[in-house]
DNA sequence: CGCATTCACTTAACATGTTAAGTATCTCCC
DNA sequence: GGGAGATACTTAACATGTTAAGTGAATGCG
């Protein structure tokens, strides 16, 4: 078998790691674990959003944002509403202790994301983007098939 | 700032999650979590090892490796014995219901893989993962002159 | 020697990942 | 209009990630 250090998993999830270890301790000094923020960025970029639409846009499963968005409104980082056309339905959307929170976490964050950019070169990075989207999009499908053919 | 779904380490995550949903399954069924079988696979090229030099090889840290090889000294798919010259070593290695238990998963894991690398390509599944290396290579340095730095 | 420091782990505590089960609400069709 | 099934979460249970503290054994040095 392939020597497993050169295991496509363990690649991406060292890569990752080797990214994350350059932002947590600034989110942390902040109070925000790393999915906190994904969160907190996610709801930035709109009005409100339903939970089920938060998790994917944020990649989280509803167990865990379920924890994380109890947290948060305990924080009043972000405000929950159910909707008024269906009940089962929750609004979220951040607060603006939210924003202030983000405006004083973002500049460190952008920072960071410049030098790594630097550091590896922005056309590189891009590349690798790209590549990162069409392995997904591969697998995407054979994910897809698998499901329906499992699904009886 | 940036759209956060294509920062980096979305991608990154996105795409390893893809790859791990293939292998999830097969696991399961097996009765291993992913980081069981890294474990096994990381024994199973070598004669024994520290416990400390496995967290390194199977990317985990201490306490989760404390742990699961706790779960699996006591489903008998590892063995553990005190180093003679230092008693503060442990030295691992898998057993013989390990070795059977990988081989029983290895094909349809190796069969996963090569689907994996035929629908994406060879050469383009080696290329990113030498750009994933190559970033890795990138940030490795920079997170230790940061740790040299705070070290005070 | 003796004792402070370092080292190799392990335990603890809290947060998330993952799957399964539970709850309340809505939809649709008879 | 009412009950079966689908939907949108939430809770539960167990495993891992992450940081900090604990434990026992080695090391170095005065």
């Amino acid at each position: 078998m392939r020597d497993f250090s050169r295991s496509l998993p363990m690649s991406l999830l060292r890569a990752r790691e080797a990214v994350m270890r350059q932002f947590r301790p600034s989110l942390r000094e902040h109070g925000l674990t790393e999915q906190q923020w994904r969160i907190l960025r996610a709801l930035a970029a709109i009005e409100t959003v339903e939970v089920t639409e938060l998790a994917r846009t944020a990649f989280l499963l509803g167990p865990s944002l379920s924890r994380i968005l109890r947290d948060l409104e305990a924080r009043n980082l972000i405000e929950r509403k159910t909707a008024k056309a269906d009940q089962r339905r929750s609004m979220v959307s951040i607060s603006k202790e939210g924003v202030k929170l983000m405006a004083s976490v973002a500049p460190t964050s952008e920072a960071i994301y410049a030098e790594i950019t630097r550091r590896f070169g922005a056309r590189k990075l891009a590349e690798l983007q790209e590549m990162l989207g069409a392995l997904e999009q591969s697998l995407a499908e054979l994910g897809a098939s698998e499901e329906a053919s499992a699904e009886e």
